[in-house]
DNA sequence: CTGAAAGCGCTTACAG
DNA sequence: CTGAAAGCGCTTACAG
């Protein structure tokens, strides 16, 4: 037979059965309160607390200490395979941290950020982890205006005055341009992100500085306006009605390769006997695509782990100074590139 | 020069602007009670807190209604393709509902999905959405117990006094088989899943029951233990080692039927050439994989959403009867299956 | 080591 | 239509 009026079992009713008072309970069941309460009364506490099946009411405890223990997230597009793995880095550490996590998606549209980051700031959310920064970006803004700790994933601002964990794009890109020069490629284009995004920012300058250090040309860049596969197809196609000579393409990521490798299929040519083709993130299943494209790998869990860590360490007040992090891509070669056909 | 001390602006700044009771003030900003204040009281109300910047504190005011406007979702794990779009599914209808997502990786172990209600439930969750669920329960019993309002979807419970949004599986399982047939196998295995998933034992209970009504053999059915690639792998292995005759193999989700492609592979066996393999969920770019997989489509983003209309419904004391919506799913026919070989 | 009191920022019967 | 009061379930100075 189960009690029929189900209301919340509180702190009151746990002191109440052992006979103390409700702010003693709240101290025994504190981890960091628990040492100034008798270790018998700490012990009867939890019992009672058990027994009763009490668990705390987190809100009642977050307008109080004025803070909820929840950290939100805005990303793009969950359904993005980008982005799942950096979550559940996000989410792994948080959580191990005793925070829940809030994801929220923005569609790339500032106003569903600022709608986002209104909630979670009337959720008295702690700190937010932001995977949506342009280089420059209002919402970054209004999180350093209000004062709201946040840390910066995958992409940065361009200002350095705050905490980002985003890729070592030279060097990932490096890696990329030296496999496919020692594939004999000299002639080698860039489908280039957007350029408001640090990402296609920092890759497509990387990859003009790297070719010019090899005295190699660096003029074949197409800009795209967003990450996508339909804006590689486009880009791609820009690229062929300007230059036929080029013999390998770096796409600034996988989905823009994965576009230029549709066009190409369009086009009737094959990759990579007409034209090498590279993407960038090392999203799931690209071993399986046909085929299998090469690609440079984002520790993406990794990097989803690690601002949390740096959000984690500012909510406890250590960490003033702000921190960019670099973590080292690694290429991942598989058929979609090859040695040069002419 | 911005205001040093960032003190939160509540309903009194607000009040003491207007020179009215902060009641008042609650009043004309809540969408419901707005009509019993007087228009030039609700305008200026607006008026002073647009100017002072006030956003509602949501903690505060789930403590007092003691419902937090917040739905709490269970996965087993995120970054399994098949449940990015779900969780779209489910954040859209969610937030433009005004209710908050909070989503939960459970990794399939018992142990954390207690954490996570637990978790969600102190937070004072509206309701939850489950993807996680088995035939039997314990999270879901446990969820019944303590009157928290549920809907669960994809995977059902084996009682039916349950919200559920779930596929109708005999149609997908019947509409790959009779695809199947129709390309002249007549030896057809199947790659089963966990028999204590909804999922796996309904398309294997449609799989047997449909080529028995063919009069076709039933009987070679491998049952895995998970939706992994890994067991789809092994579930292959055993399927060959007891039979050399079928020429076709269903797997229960698309996981499990790359592994069977994978396994193929190592065998050195083509596919469709020596086996057509089809798989189920049509989860994101197999259309790109080599070769691109046959599958069935399951409507994910609309499950979720659907699921949490349906949890929608509830929370607003509508709907009182358990619902269990079956969802049709469609064939994508693509170049893993071809005409029986033999 | 423990208690009593105040208060976090809202909402909502109860009056008028 | 508006105000005054009480209270949601905690936490935490302040006493002792």
């Amino acid at each position: 037979m189960k009690p029929r009026a189900k209301r919340k079992i509180t702190i009151r009713d746990v002191a109440e059965l052992v006979d103390v008072h409700h702010s003693t309970v709240s101290r025994a069941l504190s981890p960091n309160k628990r040492d100034q309460i008798s270790p018998a009364v700490v012990k009867k506490v939890e019992k009672a607390a058990e027994q009763l099946g009490y668990f705390p009411n987190l809100v009642a405890s977050s307008l109080k200490q004025n803070r909820s223990f929840a950290v939100g997230v805005l990303v793009p597009d969950l359904t993005n395979p980008v982005f799942p793995p950096i979550i559940r880095g996000i989410q792994d550490t948080a959580e191990a941290a005793g925070l829940t996590v809030i994801t929220a998606n923005t569609d790339d549209e500032e106003a569903k950020e600022r709608s986002a980051l209104k909630t979670m700031q009337g959720r008295s959310i702690d700190g937010i982890i932001i995977a949506t920064a342009l280089r420059e970006d209002p919402i970054v803004e209004e999180c350093i205006r209000n004062e709201i700790p946040f840390v910066l994933v995958n992409r940065t601002v361009d200002r350095d005055d705050v905490n980002a964990v985003v890729i070592d794009e030279q060097f990932g890109i490096n890696s990329i341009l030296e496999h496919l020069i020692g594939l004999k490629h000299r002639r080698i284009a860039h489908i280039a992100g957007p350029d408001h995004t640090s990402t296609g920012h920092e890759r497509a300058a990387a990859f003009a500085a790297y070719l010019n250090s090899k005295g190699l040309p660096s003029d074949l860049i197409e800009t795209t306006e967003k990450f996508t596969i339909e804006e590689g197809r486009r880009g791609l196609r820009r690229l062929l009605a300007r230059d036929n000579t080029c013999t390998a393409v770096v796409a600034s990521n996988d989905l823009l390769a994965l576009g230029c490798m549709d066009e190409m299929k369009e086009l009737g040519m094959l990759v990579p006997d007409n034209m090498s083709i590279s993407g960038y993130d090392d999203i799931q299943f690209l071993e399986r695509m046909n085929p299998a494209l090469t690609s440079v790998l984002v520790p993406k869990y990794e990097m989803g782990s690690q601002a949390t860590k740096i959000l984690l360490n500012m909510l406890e007040g250590k960490s003033t100074s702000p921190v960019l992090q670099r973590m080292r891509p690694r290429l991942v070669v598989r058929n979609s590139t090859a040695t040069a056909s002419r």
